[in-house]
DNA sequence: ATAAACCTTGGTGTGAACTCCAATGCAAAT
DNA sequence: ATTTGCATTGGAGTTCACACCAAGGTTTAT
């Protein structure tokens, strides 16, 4: 499949994909006998995983750090199901983090109308300590 | 409360609640008589809330519109209310999009030993139209 | 065979969200 | 009273993650 096919498939620019490539969170895809990109099964795959990520909120920078390791062929795949492991542990954490928010602005909207437990229960919100 | 103790008590930096304060999403801090800033307990509510959702990927941009409604004086409390609820949704299909990438690596992780049934898989990840 | 429509690269531009800096004023310490 | 330190502002600089562009080669259509 060639770029804009690709790009249009899953909704990203061809300029995307080409960076994506080109810092290294895309594995280098394969060339036709004139230089342009030829996408395998195996690149969409990561085309794919790699939107999710970036919508789940990864930067570039972690993703780089993630592939490094994820594609050294030294590893076996022990090693490699760890990291999956480890990315999951992330996104979990993300997830708790929204959560907390959520519950944050349940309370506000379920005691919107008593301004007084608002006032406390934002007082509550991020003052554990004292 | 000063400047430099709730930039601590908030772990952000004193630049970012001035830029905070000076795009419009943070209330006008009151000075104190030499024109330095006093943060009430009202100000830190805000920046705590702020914080949460900067973290839960919300731009500065939606941040504006939510609060110029917000902090509109002439709306009652139902529709203040109601800009509250619209936040919690956008949160919560946050944490959807989140989740269905978590159920993508899950089945990675699972069956990660299995090659072929991952590249079955992954197929079927972004492939449900074929 | 010429034009239109692709692809390539290298490089520059852009918008968002800070982050830093210089000049200046106030405040606390010695 | 002078140094040290923290505050203020306006404005310039930085980083991230692309987006855009020009110059050139290739493929497809007429």
């Amino acid at each position: 499949m060639n770029i804009d096919t690709v790009a249009k498939k899953f909704d990203v620019t061809k300029d995307t994909l080409r960076y994506w490539e080109r810092v290294g969170i895309l594995p280098t895809v394969k060339r036709n006998q004139s230089g342009y990109r030829e996408y395998s099964k195996y690149d969409m795959n990561w085309i794919f995983y790699i939107k999710a990520l970036r919508h789940a909120g990864m930067t570039i920078e972690a993703l780089i750090e993630f592939v490094k390791l994820y594609r050294d062929d030294h590893l076996n795949t022990d090693v490699r199901k760890s990291l999956l492991i480890e990315q999951r542990q992330d996104l979990v954490d993300k997830v708790a983090a929204i959560n907390q928010t959520l519950n944050y602005l349940n309370y506000k909207i379920d005691h919107y109308e008593d301004h007084t437990l608002k006032y406390e229960q934002e007082k509550l919100s991020y003052e554990e300590e004292n």
